[in-house]
RNA sequence: GGAGAGAUGGCCGAGCUGGUCGAAGGCGCUCCCCUGCUAAGGGAGUAUGGGGUCAAAAGCUCCAUCGAGGGUUCGAAUCCCUCUCUCUCCGCCA
């Protein structure tokens, strides 16, 4: 959430910095509303006053004995202007707190210019794309002859984006998480966490999916709850309600998860195949921070996702969202890239994030740090990685000419010795 | 699923026969004193959010908040209702 108090003395200042996103701000809404809050605050607040200094002097009376009556004379009138100057208060809360809950955050000054993809600026990049003597195939036609991927199988079971793994796949994905949470843990510092994967919605408001994007959330029939769409959602709200002493801080979390997102807008794009689906695996590296260290923690933990591609050995490049492309709650975001040879091109396989205060004001996620007051922390998170993209680049840039897959050095250990997956036919694993 | 107990400030914990209770006491924290150092000790302060006043800060002042929401009452942490969560016992179960 924007900074309430920014926006009722700054509305043109605001609406200047949203209008970078292409969102039109509307002032004249935000004007009125303020004046319509300060004069039912100020009516209702009298009136409370008033109630409040009557029931003492009643107190008072009562208490040496006093007659009464004279005090308690004429007070429904009060009582029904007190509730109408509380229900006029209620009614412009809720619509203020409506209508600040459905603005995006503000870009950070450094964000570029720009509102499509079209105008992301690449940083920098790591390794360069495979010339391929051969024609690369693509993820599904490699996984499928190797007999370890199957979406009809889970079309059945479910419907379309959803997949079945098997074998050496399988294993493959289970040894991605692996490595990744290793890594996170035993050189960035980070703490595993497990964490419920249905979340109820104030942690969804909290971090900004709720109330603007119901209808991208998968929710559960009979209960308030919803199926996480990233670890994002249960991880950060570990944070929500609380005031953190300063030595508490920086808060590294690393949690691997299933995430389930609806993609109500993206009918039609990505079909085929592992890049778009219902339900995927997903590392997620999120941090809790002072104020001042969230830029410095952003590239830290940007560079810590770039970590894992370099170790498998797959091409990347970092991309700055431009203030158009990013999501509603980051003040800035880097995605990474990683190159498919199946498709020839660059994919999002990682969006870390710094959310300056935007969902710590959400949270009421705080810290006692330099004054006597607790202050807003910042939150900041990332994929490290998202597992399934990770799955079809290392099945892309590590396959060979007649289909086999080798396994990145990284791995290996993880799969037990085994260097490479060969194509075999569908059935279960090898004894 | 059945029966019972509970939810109070950063933490623990009184208050719960309704009236200066935003709330005793302790711990922690901050500042000061004492102390050669350390330990111990003494004093003061210390909830959160919002409004008004002010050029601003400080200060002053008002309002709200004792799990959440509703009700009774001139007045609710205290009484009533609903809900949520935690704990104990029983049952069931991976």
């Amino acid at each position: 959430m924007i900074d309430p108090k920014l926006l009722r003395t700054e509305p043109d200042h605001v609406a200047r910095h949203l209008a970078r996103r292409g969102f039109i701000l509307n002032v004249d809404m935000v004007r009125s509303l303020e004046a319509r809050r300060k004069a039912a605050q100020k009516d209702a607040e009298a009136r409370q006053a008033a109630r409040n200094a009557r029931a003492k002097a009643i107190g008072r009376a009562k208490a040496q004995g006093e007659d009464v009556t004279a005090l308690m004379a004429g007070q429904e009138e009060e009582a029904r202007g007190l509730a109408a100057a509380e229900a006029e208060l209620g009614a412009v809360q809720a619509a203020w707190d409506e209508f600040v809950s459905t603005l995006p955050n503000i870009p950070a000054p450094d964000v570029p210019d720009g509102l499509s993809a079209a105008d992301n600026v690449e940083v920098r990049r790591f390794g360069t794309p495979p010339q391929c003597p051969f024609p690369a195939r693509d993820h599904v036609a490699l996984g499928e002859n190797l007999g370890g991927l199957d979406l009809a199988a889970a079309a059945k079971i479910t419907g379309s984006r959803f997949v079945v793994l098997r074998a050496g796949l399988a294993r493959l994905q289970r040894a991605l998480i692996q490595f990744m949470l290793d890594l996170h843990t035993k050189e960035h510092g980070y703490t595993e966490v497990y964490v419920p994967y249905l979340v109820n919605g104030e942690s969804l408001y909290g971090t900004g999916q709720l109330p603007k994007f119901a209808e991208e959330q998968f929710g559960i029939a009979g209960f308030p709850y919803f199926l996480i769409p990233t670890a994002e959602v249960p991880v950060t709200n570990l944070a929500r309600d609380t005031i953190f002493a300063r030595s508490e801080l920086p808060l590294r979390y690393v949690c691997h998860s299933p995430c389930f997102r609806s993609e109500a807008g993206a009918a039609g794009r990505d079909t085929r195949g592992l890049i778009r689906q219902h339900q995927f695996e997903k590392v997620e590296l999120v941090q809790i921070v002072a104020p001042e260290e969230s830029v410095r923690v952003h590239e830290e933990l940007t560079h810590h996702a770039e970590v894992v591609l370099q170790r498998l050995e797959l091409p990347y490049r970092v991309m700055a969202l431009c203030a158009g492309d990013m999501g509603f709650a980051a003040a800035k975001t880097y995605d990474l890239e990683v190159y498919l040879p199946g498709s020839g091109c660059y994919r999002e396989i990682s969006s870390c994030s710094n959310f300056g205060d935007f969902q710590a004001r959400r949270l009421n996620a705080r810290a006692r740090l330099a004054g006597p007051k607790p202050e807003l922390v910042h939150t900041l998170n990332g994929s490290g990685l998202a597992v399934g993209r990770t799955l079809v680049a290392v099945l892309e840039n590590y396959q060979d000419a007649d289909g086999r897959v080798r396994i990145p050095e990284a791995l290996v250990g993880y799969m037990g010795g085994e260097t490479v997956l060969s194509p075999q036919a569908r059935q279960s694993t090898p004894p």
